[in-house]
DNA sequence: TTATTTCTGGAATTTTTTTTTCGATCTGCC
DNA sequence: GGCAGATCGAAAAAAAAATTCCAGAAATAA
């Protein structure tokens, strides 16, 4: 049973009760959204009736009490965590009950559930003010340095990629030959580094991003939580905060994040975005 | 104080903190939409600490205990919520008249929301057959050969980077040195390649794709249409069609259905899926 | 009007949740 | 290596919240 179709069935019933009944649902019906929130008492005091009413109401309506109604309002109303949540112990059920093995396309579509539920996230924490830092940070310099190692180089070389298309000089710290040293080394005051790193922190970001500081060029930070080791020497903190499926992060937040960002720059530079018209005969 | 305050001090603070109290910081930073429907006990299990632990966190950012820094979580939870869809009611609005200029965060915005639609897409086009067949050419290939250019670089790194988790063979064709040629050349029946590209489909990926079947390798596509220059040759085909937004194409689905891929590999080959446990010191 | 049923208020009880306490363990410093 | 101070874990104690119970009030039917 949902929460929507419990307030059906109030609606429902809603004549056949009690006028102190009446009271509640309409209470109910009214503060649906902040009722996770309440507790008995606080609603008791705002319907001007006892606790016992609105466990009274709760069983009317099946409930064994107050709280195993409550626990309907909780799943429904944050619609992002709640999911999430109903969603692992799904994914963990399935898994844990070895009877049903998934199909492929029983994971994939797990997995992408997990990649949209990211993106909600994404959307609804973004700060615009580190955006506007972030945007302008880009705007104003000409060397932009970006590292990423592992999981987060395929991000890396993809900002490259865009900002390429700029008139930027943009060195991608790529580590190839091992000279991660040697490629930030140049880095300078007015330059900007953007470093990208999640859990758990790759050792070769955070050497680059230190070099970066000493060297007193911006450091533009994309991580997961503001406390992550990159924080201390950035100027901007972007933070995504990635969907999970099976144990395994998705990569779809960070990377439009990164996208919307060269969008937002290529606003911000009067640029006509054409992202794909190069000069010579290739592309793609 | 508020709750933003809060974690604005605690972020600042973190430095100096115990180690169970930066996980308690953590926890609480990743969750805060969710803090306030969940009881001490919860997040001293998600911590995997003692309440206690919970509470002299709470004391150490001068709350009386627990219950009095989550009132200040609960005060920020209602009004979220508000701004969320008021948020939205003003992107549609700003999206309707042309006029105004978009800010960053508009814009961002809007972009996440044509990533939105890609995956809603791409989940909702899913053929089964293709991603089995893919599943099976990825797991019965011991070489395999990938290869991915311009935009689609960052996407044949990703699925390097996951399938060096495997103990298969695994090349990625970068062109470094001008050496295309020479990184195919080697390819041979029994060996795998995979070949991402999209329109304006890119020459060197071509060429690769074509030396893959002279040389009798299979050769799995990703690609935006059945009717890519890619198909040709291809053993199996998976189509994506990403989302748009201002003229720029998203990459959120096609990077998403590779992770997909890997995981269902994982899985088809009883694989423990522990994405970031390098070997060395190394993470991320 | 009276008997019967349903509804209500309030207190007692139970359950759940939070806080405190205290001994054990760990850490840095000499 | 040993000491002082900080940190931590476990369980007892306290507080808060929810539920149950019951007596009395109100409504209904005979």
């Amino acid at each position: 049973m949902t929460a929507d179709q419990l307030m059906q069935r109030i609606s429902e019933e809603y004549e056949g009760l009690s006028k102190q009944l009446k009271i509640i649902a309409k209470y109910i019906e009214e503060h649906r959204q902040t009722l996770v929130l309440e507790r008995i008492t606080d609603i008791a005091q705002a319907c001007e009736v006892q606790p016992s009413a609105i466990v009274r109401f709760a069983q009317r309506f099946g409930f064994s009490g107050f709280s195993d109604m409550q626990a309907l309002f909780r799943e429904a109303f944050v619609p992002t965590q709640a999911n999430v949540n109903s969603y692992q112990k799904r994914i963990r059920n399935v898994i844990a009950s070895h009877n049903a093995p998934l199909t492929n396309t029983e994971l994939t579509q797990n997995f992408l559930t997990a990649c949209q539920q990211g993106l909600d996230e994404l959307s609804q924490s973004l700060e615009p003010a580190a955006i506007d830092a972030a945007v302008e940070l880009l705007h104003k310099a000409d060397n932009i340095y970006v590292v990423g190692v592992r999981r987060m180089f395929p991000i890396a070389s993809y900002i490259c990629y865009a900002l390429q298309h700029t008139q930027k000089r943009v060195h991608l710290i790529s580590g190839l030959g091992g000279m991660y040293h040697d490629q930030v080394r140049s880095i300078r005051e007015g330059d900007l580094m953007i470093a990208i790193s999640f859990q758990p922190y790759g050792r070769e970001t955070r050497y680059c991003a230190r070099v970066a500081a000493q060297n007193k060029a911006d450091l533009l930070v994309i991580t997961d939580s503001k406390m992550s080791p990159l924080a201390r020497n950035a100027h901007t903190i972007l933070t995504v905060k990635e969907g999970t499926a099976f144990a395994f992060r998705s990569m779809s937040s960070t990377i439009s994040l990164c996208q919307a960002l060269f969008i937002a720059l290529s606003y911000r530079m009067e640029l006509v975005i054409e992202e794909t018209r190069d000069a010579g005969a290739y592309d793609d």
